[in-house]
DNA sequence: GATTTATATGATTAAATAACTATATATTCG
DNA sequence: CGAATATATAGTTATTTAATCATATAAATC
């Protein structure tokens, strides 16, 4: 049995009418936390788990400090969650829902190079026709 | 009976498992795009229908060039779609799964939110008992 | 065709920030 | 205590980009 989250049209409903100007530039910071290659090559490492900030320097092979940079970022937004043990530091996702939104992301982002693709396809297809 | 959309663990593994870095690179861009308040502003007020050019720049306040920018580069990314009718253009949201994004973002946001003000209060109750 | 209206586009400026280098802090171990 | 290891933090630089102003296109109306 597997763990799923809905959305309905009357939330999405909701979103619109809610949102006051404030809300949406708390929002906004959210999307640009998410809007770095380099932040989100560290949450796919972390999404199967916690992790030392060594390890996701050797996974994502950028410098030590770059990222303990964007940890700290993230960490500050409450994206990511911390946990000292020794002189090694775990990081984990604070909350599933960012993953969700990265997997709603990429879904919309695949729709739309498809349907460019099939564009491309038919003017090719006449053009060869 | 509403539309929904439903998001499974499994789905969620495979955005981690399947997500090259090019990939990654393209998923960013969306995000970067969503990551501006005025074109959250301009989303929302697109979520109830098309509307023309002037009439967002009535609704979010802005100089209709600034607006024109906004929805020339969500245009050319694909989140808005247009329709030319005389001297008016009518902007709309390409696919509804851009407005699921906001909400699920929405709502991590506020969840963040709520964990730390439960902490605030935690701490203030104990001070001033 | 001239004027008005709706939208788009170029050029400029100011602000934000990612990556880098060097250094600092803090914990463990000898 | 001193050395080694893991992580964090200043300071700098280069790049990106949002907003603005001025201007251009293009359709409708007189």
């Amino acid at each position: 049995m597997s763990k799923t989250i809905t959305i309905s049209e009357e939330d999405v409903k909701k979103w619109h009418f809610n949102m006051p100007d404030e809300m949406l530039e708390v929002v906004s910071n959210r999307f640009k936390l998410l809007s770095e290659p380099m932040r989100l090559k560290i949450l796919r490492t972390l999404c199967d788990g916690e992790h030392t900030v060594q390890e996701i320097v050797n996974e994502v092979s950028a410098s030590q400090a770059n990222i303990s940079k964007h940890l700290a970022l993230m960490h500050d937004n409450g994206v990511v969650s911390r946990r000292k043990e020794g002189l090694k530091c775990y990081y984990r996702i604070t909350d599933d829902s960012i993953v969700y939104a990265c997997f709603l992301i990429s879904k919309s982002v695949v729709e739309n190079l498809q349907d460019r693709l099939s564009w491309i396809q038919k003017v090719n297809n006449s053009m060869t026709a």
